[in-house]
DNA sequence: TAGTGGTCTAGACCACGTT
DNA sequence: ACGTGGTCTAGACCACTAT
């Protein structure tokens, strides 16, 4: 056949991609469509699969499908959900109970699954924040609908986790943050340092995402009033499900 | 041959990204060397090119190496330049004179490309912030020792843009913000919304990176004293290049 | 001209989900 | 049993970079 046809630069499976992009976006093809099949693709347009599958593998990555084993591949929602660092936060919420995360969801349930475990090595970047030492360490995984949303991995030192009684799996009303507050070490600021890369193969397992998902990874720091280390909070987001919003003075 | 070899779910394609992933990260495969080539790897293991692509695309994709066409596939530098949206904004840089964005290359020497032009029909998203009419748009791309990093386009209220003297190529010591704040419209607030997705193929080009890298899209939205929008900011950033950082109070 | 990455084909086989 | 996505092969051809 006739791989290309016309200058060079046209590759078949950027157009098809292209093509498909274009009908998600103007809403011809609405969230939740199927798209048509490889096999489908491939008898009808004279193609190989792994053209087809190039052009799906596009889609995929930009977080605009996403394929399902067996099933075929899906329009996905574009709506995120917007996570607002100072208000999840916000005093009122914290005061009348809320843990902090639960912010995230405006309204909605979350299923959390929390895994709590102490751990003795510690990798060198959280060592380097905490200082040295056994340090105690919580793990979350967020989910909305059964969607896995988020995974979250808290440190802290691990005397201070003991006192505060935070190595509970239920941290209590108002949450981690408010233990804390209890024995005077109440988080008074936080640094969050964003990275975005696409997805580990173990990461795309653990969100159940597709190859190719891009990801948040959030490092998020918390100071006391003395400007000490608290807590430590490594977090994984679904980022074709979740925007980052930052308020802040110019 | 015999593609698979024990359980299933174990694939050569991405057994060998884990293997060159390792090397990588425990620092055995430096930035700057040569991965092997696609035909050297398919003879000594065995393979078909497209496996061995299928395994160099994951480590592109995750920001661990890049190729250049003709020539091989490289380990990248992991280090960062880190950007702290409040440090760019510091009082004491602006009155030095300095632009706004410079304050992101830490002490080094960016190339910066002005495009400035004015549009007619802006998006949706623009108009839903700055509302109707036209607007003036200013175009930026950053490099750095000749590598792409980061496009921005600034749009403001076309009348504002005017008044302010910003619809010029060079806005003058203190850069932009200065200007407006002479008309009395200082910005003092913004919001920053963060978005990360896998580069469109246009992206790719424009910051010359491979295909399946990671961006940051962020929309930056600045309101002056009475919360009118002074200007829209959207930024594509190369995610393989940068860290955003954000402090912020509890 | 030789070596490299990039795209594509035609076909095979496997794993998942449904009927 | 059948259709779907997921991986892999073996080989072709093109485009870019160097010599």
């Amino acid at each position: 056949m006739a791989p290309r046809k016309g200058e060079p630069g046209r590759f078949v499976s950027k157009e098809l991609a292209a093509e498909f992009r274009a009908q998600i976006q103007s809403g011809a093809l609405a969230p939740g469509e199927r798209l048509p099949s490889e096999s489908e693709l491939k008898e009808s347009r004279g193609l190989s699969n792994s053209t087809v599958r190039a052009a799906y593998d596009e889609l995929k990555a930009e977080g605009l499908a996403a394929s399902r084993h067996g099933k075929g591949v899906y329009v996905l929602d574009p709506k995120k959900l917007i996570r607002n660092a100072q208000q999840r936060f916000a005093r009122q919420r914290r005061e009348a109970g809320q843990s902090i995360q639960s912010a995230d969801f405006e309204g909605r349930d979350p299923e959390v699954e929390v895994v709590v475990d102490v751990v003795a090595a510690a990798s060198t970047r959280i060592v380097e924040l905490l200082g040295e030492g056994a340090v105690c360490r919580r793990r979350r995984l967020f989910s909305l609908d059964g969607r896995k949303l988020q995974m979250a991995t808290s440190y802290l030192p691990s005397a201070l986790a003991a006192e505060a009684g935070v190595d509970q799996v239920d941290t209590g009303a108002g949450g981690m943050y408010e233990r804390l507050a209890e024995v005077g070490r109440r988080p008074v600021t936080a640094r969050e340092r964003v990275y975005a890369r696409t997805a580990l193969p173990e990461e795309v397992k653990a969100l159940e995402g597709s190859p190719g998902m891009s990801v948040f990874f959030v490092e998020r720091v918390a100071y006391d009033e003395d400007g000490r280390v608290v807590e430590v909070n490594e977090m994984t987001l679904d980022a074709t499900k979740y925007v980052l919003e930052y308020d802040f003075p110019l």
